[in-house]
DNA sequence: CTTGCCCCATACGCAAGCGTATGGATAGAC
DNA sequence: GTCTATCCATACGCTTGCGTATGGGGCAAG
């Protein structure tokens, strides 16, 4: 009930202080409780500010959306980019996904709202965008195309899994020494240097 | 907002009957969908009916979630119970997660919802059950504890990450014989019947 | 100092949903 | 046939949030 501490509200808002208000409650109370006149009241004003930065609620929710896009789309190259090994890049990968609880969260809470039309393509986008980099990097480490598209939808499966493990149970997510076992563990099942034996990932040398 | 057609009231409704509603709703819209009135509709009846079965709102939403965690639990003994095999009960695990696909839609419903204090306790019960339940298959296998804890949880991302892609971008989940193949490829990863050389998972004899 | 623009507060009408109060209908008990 | 319990409809008040209308304060230009 208590509305937490108001910020200050100092400078003039901005419609991007508004997005990534959103993406905040978002974050921390799922796509549905994005509210103006809640929001409005953490940011310290009133609707009135609101309405003059955005045309409706949708406006404000298409903006925090390809906020999100963007940050996402920047992530996924601003960390891992100057990386020649697809090796190391894979593995940046894994550690950058577990790296981010906030990014994480946010996926989770956006993607959970996929019956809304508008933020199906926004995941879609993001999702296929890091399946994509993947299979890229599965495909450079010598994979034909169909195992590297296999490798990769599992490879980010398990992304997606270890998130959602993290935020439901965060109990059973180790911490330390043994989560960086839990890492090396996945590191090494999930990109194989050797080739498979027989009948699925190919050789890649 | 026409909504659709909604069923004959024929008889007496049951208080299971609004709960079924209930989890119909959170698989289609999302747990905050979840509103007397528009269920009611749906059910051809109105408020009335509803505040006579239950307290409130949320005793709704508790019932409807007892009925989950009870099908959940029946599910997981129910469809592989009589199977001895450790291995051939994991791959059933995995083979039913995928079968389900509103199962999965209910789990990453309920799942997102975890912000409630009430939510949380169920979805950390099935999540704890789930993941004990493989577990308890590696370790069958022979794995040490501490082996088997991480191919478990490495088990278990990968099943939920398979129910998001398949939600989020089912584009990108194959069907048809390349499903078969990707789940045969997850399957022999994921359970290692050779002994790891050397760091890492624990040699089963 | 006045003018204009940017940013926001206030006040209003409207819709949806929760919970309550109360009455009606139906069916079995007797 | 009356009575009672079960199940539901109707009507009401209340709250929350959306969108609009309108005005006001601050600040720079002239």
């Amino acid at each position: 009930m208590s509305p937490a501490a108001p910020v200050e509200p100092k400078q003039s808002l901005t419609a991007d202080a508004w997005a990534e208000a959103a993406l905040e409650m978002i974050a921390q109370s799922g796509f549905d409780a994005v509210a103006v006149e809640p929001l409005a009241r953490r940011l310290g004003v009133t609707k009135g500010s609101f309405y003059w930065h955005f045309e409706n609620r949708d406006a404000l929710l298409r903006a925090a959306l390809e906020r999100w896009e963007r940050a996402e789309t920047d992530d996924i190259v601003a960390r891992i980019g100057p990386e020649p090994d697809p090796y190391q890049r894979i593995v940046k990968l894994f550690k950058a996904a577990n790296a981010s609880y906030r990014a994480g969260r946010l996926y989770l809470a956006i993607a959970a709202a996929e019956d809304k039309p508008m933020v199906q393509s926004f995941v879609r986008r993001v999702s296929e965008r890091r399946m994509q980099y993947l299979f890229e990097c599965y495909r450079a480490l010598g994979f034909s195309e169909a195992s590297a598209a296999h490798w990769a939808r599992f490879a980010y499966a398990t992304f997606m899994g270890n998130l959602q493990i993290g935020r439901d149970t965060p109990e059973l997510m180790p911490t330390g020494a043994e989560f960086s076992e839990y890492v090396k563990l996945m590191i090494k099942v999930l990109i194989p240097r050797e080739a498979p034996p027989d009948d699925d990932g190919d050789p890649p040398a």
